[in-house]
DNA sequence: TTTTGTATGTTGAAATTTCAACAGAGGGGA
DNA sequence: TCCCCTCTGTTGAAATTTCAACATACAAAA
């Protein structure tokens, strides 16, 4: 387990919680590890929402699949970051999202009512846990809040360039990587694969963007 | 105060708080009462996010408006549901969306910090607040969830149905209203009025949905 | 009663997206 | 090296949406 403090110690649910506290707070909680290949399922829609998932090594993806098989692409989670925390704590039946590994990935979880509940060993960790929690699941909001942003333009094009210019604010820079390849893309930016390559290409023709696999670079940031 | 005693006990805010307990509750948060007309903000886009607001009575919508001009209907909020919290929470700077009263209507607001932070006059309720709160913004994520489920269908048929289908299975039953005018229908689904409007007829004409105004009737739930 | 204004429905043309199909690039393995 | 497979870009037709404009219904105000 020592292997994955690092990640732990940056993992916003273990903020202000004492380094040496940990290896306690992990086994009162039950935290366990799992390994997963590329594409296999960490949390799978219609399951009982019960576990929260922080992920320790690779990446995620957050997908909902409609009753057509129409996938819309939620969020990428990269180590440290969690999931399932906002449907355990809404104490829904059942979790509306799948969990995929992009790669090979590792996961810790844990049974969010061990979170809230105190145990019989009086751990003195939970109220943090709880505060931070809070804060997560607030930053998950603006994280949707985001997509429905960028969702909520008209074309492919305003679309693209308002998940761009999102992604460079947070970059920090006018180049940088996004975690899709374009049918992911295309997927959280809910249009076709095709149409976005053929926007892509036009914005590129126009000398608005450059773009090589999922590496972007903006030259005309307001040139929307 | 005493007169908004039991719209402030529905509310989950204080779920689980003595009825005793509440008017200290309330000096202690510095709690106060403000009244809205129609269409009067109380909370507007780009301002510092410090607030969480209880509706008491009347109605409110969180709206967001582009750069444009172009508004999306994130939510309409009823007497006892909360509005603010997950950006104060977050500690975000500034809010991303307005909150516009849909009519005649009043909500108390409470700073947030006042609510994670216990008082000099060592209060009791701090901590079980922080509980409810955590399960509040929870929610408030599957309702964006909601919204992206809808939203991310590709045409207004798709749209409309995929809507009226949630609404009636929130109501429990097929005929059921809406909280939303065309046009604040229209931006919830985020597509053109006249189209929208364009598909209510076709449905109707197609024996799929009764409508008249915001009261709609679903005669076959899965002709989508 | 008349006037006024708002909400809703309708329509046709222009713009955009979807859909299906295929081509080329590039990587990995045999 | 060759083959296979995945990813990306391209294309044209069909379907859908947007946009602007106007008609109608209804309710509130004068």
């Amino acid at each position: 387990m020592e292997k994955y403090f690092e990640v732990l110690c940056m993992c916003p649910l273990f903020r202000d919680i004492a380094h040496w506290e940990l290896t306690k707070a992990l086994r009162c909680l039950n935290a366990r590890v799992f390994s997963f290949e590329k594409g296999e399922a960490v949390m799978n829609e219609s399951e009982p929402a019960k576990y929260v998932g922080i992920v320790l090594t690779g990446s995620f993806q957050i997908v909902r699949t409609d009753f057509f098989g129409n996938r819309s692409m939620i969020a990428n989670l990269i180590p440290g970051e969690l999931f399932g925390e906002s449907f355990a704590c809404a104490g829904v039946e059942v979790v509306p999202v799948s969990v995929l590994a992009s790669e090979a990935a590792e996961v810790m979880l844990i049974d969010c009512l061990k979170i809230s509940h105190s145990c019989s060993n009086a751990c003195q960790f939970h109220q943090q846990m709880i505060d931070n929690l809070l804060q997560i699941v607030a930053a998950k909001n603006l994280v949707l809040h985001q997509k429905i942003e960028v969702t909520s333009k008209r074309t492919t094009r305003e679309k693209l360039m308002a998940y761009l210019m999102l992604q460079a604010k947070q970059f920090g820079s006018l180049e940088f990587e996004i975690p899709y390849d374009r049918q992911e893309l295309a997927d959280y930016l809910e249009v076709e694969r095709s149409g976005l390559s053929a926007e892509i290409g036009k914005l590129r023709r126009q000398g608005v963007i450059e773009a090589d696999r999922n590496r972007f670079k903006i030259y005309k940031p307001f040139d929307v």
